[in-house]
DNA sequence: TGTACATCAGTGAACGCGCGTTCACTGATGTAC
DNA sequence: TGTACATCAGTGAACGCGCGTTCACTGATGTAC
């Protein structure tokens, strides 16, 4: 016996057919199937695909911005908060592979139009801010802070995606320790840089 | 003047309204109209949209492919041979930073189906390759390859996302140097890992 | 217990629309004699 | 120079199709008296 409601499985459903076909490929007709409804009844659920796609996207987004705010909250190091926030995102991507392949393959159709909220569960804004933080302290001197942002999401956001593609077959859970010193390699990097710069200018 | 041809305009003119737009919601209409013709006409320059699509990600990945044949193929040290591919990609990066985009927008849709010269031109293949030579070599002493080549890739990669949402500002080229350093703080993060694990185990 | 009514998930058929694509045709340009 | 023909980019109208969505209806379940 389930205890999933109808619109939850309708949730799952579509989640794991977006993944495995696109958003864009899989027709109304195609979850109701699946789910093994008629297409009109999913609009007893949800206002149309659209709602449904866009529902899915903010609320794992939020869930994702959510999580690291927790990760990060402590008033700690710069190098024990972004290890928390990466153990986090490791952790969250093994408990739904599936939640995490949707907002990586989704993400631009939805980045462009989300006006509200912007910042508040914007797992990008929120690792971004700790960055700024660190910066702001003194304790990472960075000429560019949005784009050590950038290596650091694109070291999980890439070993995620060689994970969905077979390039990689460990889990994330079981790399954290590697991509959590991956990370650290790469704060690491900017520090030495920006101190050959300041050397270099005497 | 333009010494276009008209397919080549008709390329052009696709590419851009796929990464504004997303190539889904581009209709042959939408791109006849960009170009100044009837959307019949398309069909005398290309088999169909698919095919439209399809030649610009398998020609644009080709491309990429070949450039970082060219940068890697000198008998060098990791380092050189890894600075000299991220160098190349800033480059062609700037050089047209709409194919970039395409092939960042529209990678999941292709990257499934691409049977053939899976290795011979693909971008990604090749620069995991360089990271095989190097660990063959004992140049690099790392766990797993697969999860340096993602790192890397990540960082280029997202470097060019937040460019394209304008998290960054500077353009890839102006940015080679430190994104050369980050890689490289990359590439001694795993080294060091890989050394800490030798010595714990004794 | 039996009857009347409300609720609500789910159905089946149909809708209009925009899509990719086809095809007979046009009209300008170049070439042969 | 004039005529006949080939070439070919481009046109206009139409096609079938699958899409998202709507709507009147059904049938099972719960509740009141």
């Amino acid at each position: 016996m389930s205890n999933l409601t109808t619109k939850d499985k309708i949730r799952q459903v579509a989640l794991g057919l977006f993944v495995a076909r696109g958003a864009d490929a899989v027709s109304v007709r195609d979850i109701a199937e699946a789910v093994g409804m008629t297409p009109a009844n999913l609009y007893a659920h949800y206002k149309g695909k659209g709602d449904l796609v866009a529902g899915l996207f903010r609320d794992g987004y939020t869930q994702y911005g959510q999580a690291l705010l927790d990760a990060a909250a402590a008033d700690a190091p710069f190098a024990v908060r972004l290890e928390a926030m990466v153990r986090r995102i490791c952790r969250l991507h093994d408990e739904d592979a599936t939640l995490f392949r949707f907002l990586l393959l989704t993400q631009h159709d939805h980045l462009d139009r989300v006006p509200e909220a912007k910042d508040g569960s914007n797992p990008v804004a929120i690792l971004s801010g700790a960055v700024g933080d660190a910066v702001a302290s003194g304790e990472i001197p960075t000429a560019d802070p949005g784009l050590l942002t950038a290596a650091l999401v694109g070291v999980l956001v890439q070993s995620a995606t060689f994970l969905m593609y077979g390039r990689i077959t460990r889990s994330m859970s079981e790399m954290a320790d590697e991509i959590v010193a991956l990370c650290l390699g790469i704060v690491g990097a900017t520090r030495r840089a920006a101190t050959v710069k300041r050397v270099g200018r005497r």
